[in-house]
DNA sequence: TGAAGTTTTAGAAACGTTTCCAAGACTAAA
DNA sequence: TTTAGTCTTGGAAACGTTTCTAAAACTTCA
């Protein structure tokens, strides 16, 4: 069998289209066919092709396939961190949506730093996917926002806003964040405190003005000092609530507005001794194994994550399948209050 | 400018390397050498390429580069569930392991789904990826074995064990078990139950191991009857912890060996309204948000997940930088007991 | 049986890089 | 100024597919 066949690094034998042809007795075209268009030829003959390509073990390179396609039937999906399970959930989500389509996830970590951010989108734009959702981790950074301005592929933000013509797929925020402090207004707190993300993304600036909202609606004062919007991180929020819980006027609840800043306050809270809701009442954010575990367990305001990594794949697949200019769309998902028994009624 | 630009799918021009050598008036060849071996090319040559990459906003096409180099500096990471924190650490882990090496990572979430495991194998292996690190689902499935048998690329397999020379990086399960028994039975409990994975998989079949040895070395009757071992699921940790605590012999203590059945195993006591430690003791595994802010905390039979993911990231790294036949390599990292307060001495 | 039409096939070109080889341009020494 | 040597460069081949064109092989119907 004068096999035209090669040694890969492993040390194997490549098998090309070209030693299936030959050994079929085909033409490479006919069995590229067989491959991608099997109706397009006679039977006698794509069993003969079927027969080499089972003998040789032969499995199209998809190296060569993306080259020539032109496409990679893959989706860039960045992340500033994975182990955050809302993060894990709507990949998983988008994964299975895309999936049946013939997509797969390339998953990029960029640990929040801007330059990996930056990176992440010309490595996958220039040939390694044919799409992108994306999570970003600061909406003014402007390498980021210079290369999604430039973008060659569509994509899709999650739960960010920026001003270039790009889907989204965003939380209304604002209005579950005034349930969640109108809810607390009316166990008979005022001293109500938030912390969350900085102004640089859209779940702070909304968070932020749910709340505002909320005591202005009431016509209550807002209580300036008890609000914190810096980072949605651990250590944010075990030292925001560290230093709310040890101050002189400290708060007789907290809105803990992000799922990671929940495990900071716990953990500041188990450092401290505090007790929810004996000492402070606490609303979370989103449903997580923590907050529905956590005896009680924690109220929180919920979203349907499965909803919004699915949605992204779907704006990103319409883009996908018709890439003529359409408007750039902006989807928004409800939030709803979930009670648990994380929070106690006051006198007044 | 005759520029031999073509339209993509998103109608912008696509530039090439031809189009940088012609408006830089040298050839491919010579805008190739000048991108990969800069100090091959004459200073007033690289300074014209440069300008005219510049000007051009040129970018290599990965496509084209994995075509002719007949690599994608991409590695799969294959898991079951990327939203378990575990496997997320270990990924991150990896990922910072590789990335200073050019690599990145390639995630596949298989929904424990032996089709899905083995197609991710096969999609990865021809020519999206070089390398493999994976937690398979089953240790016994025939389709995902012959596929790893006959892999074209280096892989790793995390805390799994096969009869294949594979490099495996492992946890010393049996120790941290046997640990973690005789903690309990010190405080004296015999009715000790264990919540584990099947024997299809490594980490059931040591911790198991684990646990007999236990009793065997104290020389107490093994309680045959509180040995559950046939998943890693929540749902599996769920309804054992019912069925254990609603038994008429129910156990005193119960070792939740696998941080998924410990979310499992407190969901039921949830439900149940079962204190810890004041009605069962429980033990957990794997540090977690929720093992740790459990109020106690759980007491856990911890390892380094990050050296897990690292170590993985270096065994194939040797292995891609030289690819003759090393013998498969097997690395066993040990656990340790932390001590929370999830555990109550019995009466005897 | 032959003509017209349809289906199937062979073969070559193309995708955008990298790399090889040979030729060209330099430099240093005689 | 020549020659031998070294650097640098141009140009073509190659990577393994898909896809296009045109030719060959089949049908169908008269």
């Amino acid at each position: 069998m004068g096999l035209a066949a090669k040694m890969n690094p492993g040390g194997r034998k490549t098998t090309t289209i070209r030693d299936v042809a030959s050994s079929a007795g085909v033409s490479v075209g006919t069995v590229s066919r067989s491959l991608n268009a099997p109706d397009s030829v006679r039977p006698a003959t794509l069993a003969k092709v079927r027969a080499a390509i089972q003998s040789l073990g032969f499995q199209p390179d998809s190296r060569a396939q993306n080259m020539r396609r032109r496409n990679t039937m893959t989706i860039g999906f960045i992340v500033d961190d994975i182990s955050n399970p809302l993060h894990a959930s709507s990949f998983k989500a988008a994964d299975a949506e895309l999936r049946p389509h013939g997509y797969s996830l390339y998953l990029i970590n960029t640990n929040g730093r801007p330059a990996e951010e930056a990176s992440a989108v010309d490595m996958l734009q220039y040939g390694r996917a044919d799409g992108l959702i994306m999570t970003i981790n600061n909406e003014q950074d402007p390498r980021t926002l210079k290369r999604l301005a430039e973008l060659r592929i569509p994509s899709v933000l999650l739960d960010r806003d920026i001003q270039l013509k790009v889907d989204a797929v965003l939380t209304d925020h604002a209005s579950g964040i005034m349930q969640a402090t109108e809810y607390l207004m009316d166990l008979g707190h005022r001293r109500i405190a938030i912390i969350t993300a900085g102004s640089d993304i859209r779940p702070g600036r909304e968070r932020v003005r749910g709340f505002v909202e909320a005591f202005t609606r009431r016509g209550v004062p807002l209580p300036t000092d008890l609000i914190r919007s810096q980072s949605l991180s651990v250590e944010y929020g075990l030292r925001e609530a560290t230093a709310l819980m040890t101050s002189p006027d400290r708060p007789t609840a907290i809105i803990a507005a992000g799922n990671r800043i929940l495990v900071g306050v716990l953990r500041s809270f188990q450092q401290h001794g505090i007790a929810v809701p004996r000492d402070v009442s606490l609303i979370g954010c989103d449903r997580s194994d923590v907050a529905m575990l956590y005896p009680g367990p924690i109220t929180i305001i919920d979203r349907d994550v499965d909803e919004i990594g699915r949605t992204a794949a779907q704006l990103l697949l319409e883009r996908l399948g018709q890439p003529n200019e359409r408007p750039a769309q902006r989807v928004s998902f409800p939030t709803r209050l979930i009670l648990g028994g994380s929070c106690a009624a006051i006198g007044r």
